[in-house]
DNA sequence: TATTGGCACTCAATTCTACCGAGTGCCAAC
DNA sequence: GTTGGCACTCGGTAGAATTGAGTGCCAATA
């Protein structure tokens, strides 16, 4: 079964029918046992219509290719991340069964709240579709236009700097000042800000005031802080579901502990999904996205795409003898729902 | 060693001091053995002048009271939730090492941003310096007042609701009307928002105009999504640092997947921590806590106060045999160090 | 009377051995 | 080129034997 369809770039060049068959038995019986994989029962597998013998020379040829791998003399074979790559390559599309479609839809059409609820809530669906860990990242929102900003006392030497941006995102960030601003000052500045950075980005340098007193340093001190978003990857939003099924999924303390502890550090997991992304894959397979710690693993990303622009991106990590067909439809599904829900109505910010 | 210092209610009732020292002698060393104790290595243990013998027979007596359990029949004994609360309760208090306490002096010189972002470090710093999983918990700003109501316009149906908190807090709503506002109908709007809300509590209910014109409806639908604001535990943040020390520090992949599900239910985790300290406790251990997912833990909470107000917590939660003194003392110390960070300098929010 | 050394007993953990069998590689026959 | 046959490998398991840490009990002691 399967062939075509080329979501992810094909980097392994065609096997004749019957390697690629018995390859594509032994990953998925390796994927749903977890064992090493026998010619016999290859053998036995419907569509390989030849002898363990037959097999077994097969298969020697996909060990010495790189397809397979074998973890000691008199063991069956367990695919390589090739290999894997190879079987992603030329899998048919799956589809959720109905009972997951109609979760999909069912959470879809009763999730309300703000946009990072949405997006958390998400992270937890995915999850439990798949059982595996899922990441939702939301785009940054460098991109979008500045609505509104507004300077709150807090007391005479701290302000608060609010400001909403055109994609509904919200940021705040603090002013102190040296000096003690009168709340005149702070609703002068205030409104300078509005007619300075209204309809601007975040990359947009404008022009600020030079003078000396309290209200063009209120400005000049707002319009810093808020420009020194951080270089790279910020302004990201980053939500983990089911980091428990880390636990299940993998075995061994150590792969464990070493998985957790990328997903605690937030900036690595957005640029791991912005890294497979950018290579124009969706699937990134063990040694494939060069995480070192994460090379007993797969991970699945699906961009998430809002009126033609990026806007955000939902994955999943699991172990490399992960189901992939199943994760690549929830991935999938999932994303055009999320895209849906936040283009087609215009959303419910 | 150790002795006084009631930091907990101390539940349990006096021992005599013989069994109290080897009550504590099994404690500390299954603490960091993770073995059952037996009798010889008590016996050679220094404050302990008797013979293997007699500690036998004090222990038959300790494990009658339920301060020692035996695994099964020639094995060492084992501390109970009990053994281990009379070992907290009759703790004296530890200190950091130097090394540590300049840790988290640097730390909190060096630190700055938003809150969220101090409190985020802080649960990693926590972490760092205790090897368990932290938590720092953010009040509630269900008592603060609110200094600033803001209604932003996405478009036509769509407005965003910025509200600006005493305590330096920014919510977000999004508010969806049933027909097309104007500008005018927003700012006219955000204009009455702020004159009815400002410098009323969450808590506060208000009179809101009755009128069915645009500008009453935009008023009665903010302030109603404001106020709907979820009943309990809402508004807390929480936020946790070295989940992966959870791979560390627990065995079974079992208590792992449990504890890490715990953890991810963040609500979960605030009432957890909202109980211990309604009991009046500082460390929870086992049963203590009723959450039966987390037996084979210990939580330790220290309260934040800023102010003479509770403005959060923070926690740690490890295996019931973990090192408790150091543990108290690193939560004690960052909790103390959080309060002065936002309370003797009128905080850097 | 409390403490102690002595001793028989228990039982998890370890080690050893045998062996089973899944799976291989090779080869001669088809 | 494919296949069945066969000898070989080697991880895993199942018992059996052994070890040893630790106990409970008891009689001797101070």
């Amino acid at each position: 079964m399967a062939r075509r369809d080329a979501k992810t770039k094909p980097t392994s060049r065609p096997l004749d029918a019957r390697k690629a068959t018995i390859l594509e038995a032994v990953v998925t019986e390796h994927i749903d046992t977890a064992q090493p994989v026998g010619s016999s029962s290859v053998a036995h597998n419907a569509d390989v219509a030849v002898s363990p013998a037959t097999v077994r020379s097969e298969m020697v040829t996909l060990e010495r290719e790189g397809y397979l791998a074998q973890p000691h003399t008199s063991a069956g074979r367990v695919p390589t991340d090739k290999g894997y790559r190879y079987f992603v390559d030329h899998l048919s599309s799956g589809v959720l069964t109905s009972a997951q479609q109609h979760q999909v839809k069912d959470f879809f059409a009763s999730v309300r709240g703000e946009v990072e609820d949405v997006l958390e809530q998400t992270s937890t669906l995915l999850s439990q579709l798949t059982s595996y860990t899922a990441v939702v990242v939301g785009a940054s929102h460098t991109h979008a236009t500045i609505l509104s900003v507004q300077l709150v006392s807090l007391d005479a030497r701290h302000q608060l700097l609010v400001t909403v941006f055109s994609d509904g995102s919200v940021a705040k960030h603090s002013v102190v000042t040296s000096f003690d601003a009168g709340s005149l000052d702070v609703s002068e500045a205030s409104r300078q800000l509005n007619a300075l950075l209204i309809g601007t980005t975040l990359e947009h340098r404008v022009q600020v005031p030079s003078r000396q007193d309290h209200v063009a340093m209120l400005v000049r001190e707002s319009v810093s802080v808020l420009h020194a978003e951080r270089p790279v990857t910020d302004g990201e939003q980053v939500f983990i579901g089911g980091s428990s099924k880390v636990a299940e999924v993998f075995d061994g303390v150590e792969t464990v502990r070493k998985v957790l502890s990328i997903l605690e550090q937030e900036l690595l997991v957005v640029s791991l999904v912005q890294d497979i992304l950018d290579q124009g894959l969706s699937v990134a397979i063990g040694s494939e996205h060069g995480y070192e710690p994460l090379l007993s693993c797969a991970v699945i990303v699906a961009p998430v795409t809002v009126d033609g622009a990026p806007a955000g991106a939902v994955g999943l990590l699991g172990p490399t003898r992960m189901k992939y067909r199943e994760a690549l439809a929830a991935a999938g599904v999932v994303s055009q729902h999320l895209a849906r829900h936040f283009g087609g109505e215009e959303e419910s910010v």
